[in-house]
DNA sequence: TGTATGATCGCCT
DNA sequence: GGCGATCATACAG
């Protein structure tokens, strides 16, 4: 057994969640084969009262309290399950929210996941994600660095088309600008507003 | 284009 | 009993 390393398509997943946001747009994500380029995501941590991880660990986000580069998967208003990957060492409890891919890997899978054609609506937010992309509980705690999961790292350029703004959905630490997209994407769940 | 609402369930008050 | 890190549908304008 390999020891578990925290580093997986050049993103360190022992940084801060909002770093590792940051830098995980522009990553192909691939589950079973099945995926895309990741152009949205969000930033969690234990000191943030809008994670799950606010008030310590509960059977619930046991994951987002293990070792990082792993999948906390969870079950989003009792009907949607949600991709995040684990952040900084474990027991820290920091994670960074999947929330939209550029579809490119197994359309058709993805297409007959979700009963649409239109590509832009695949993975266009969390729930739909993680539709898409067959995503259930049994993901949970599992590492980044093995199958069903393939990471591969983004373009260098990727880094300068990054646009930041609030998270969405959440009713505390609303002005964290803690959620990250690729500027001008058509996949995004809701576009970035210009800051003002 | 925007706002309202039902679905559905684990967890906390 | 109420509330979510949501989404699809049903309206109003």
């Amino acid at each position: 057994m390999p020891a578990p390393s925290a580093v997986v398509a050049d993103i360190d997943f022992s940084a801060d969640s909002f770093v590792v946001a940051r830098q995980l747009i522009g990553v192909r994500l691939l589950v079973h084969g099945v995926g895309g380029t990741i152009v949205e995501t969000e930033a969690y941590d234990r000191t943030d009262p809008a994670s799950h991880s606010f008030g310590g660990p509960s059977p619930r986000n046991a994951a987002m309290f293990g070792p990082p580069a792993c999948a906390y998967v969870y079950r989003s208003y009792g009907l949607h399950w949600c991709l995040n990957f684990v952040c900084r060492e474990a027991g820290h409890g920091a994670g960074v929210l999947i929330r939209a891919l550029e579809p490119t890997d197994g359309l058709a899978t993805m297409r007959q996941r979700r009963g649409l054609d239109d590509a832009r609506l695949l993975c266009a937010g969390p729930g739909r994600l993680g539709q898409a992309l067959g995503i259930d509980l049994s993901y949970t705690g599992l590492r980044l660095d093995q199958p069903p999961f393939q990471l591969f790292a983004a373009e260098p350029s990727a880094q300068h088309s990054v646009v930041s703004g609030p998270r969405i959905g959440i009713s505390k630490a609303v002005e964290q600008p803690w959620r990250f997209g690729l500027a001008g994407s058509k996949f995004l769940s809701r576009p970035f507003r210009p800051r003002g």
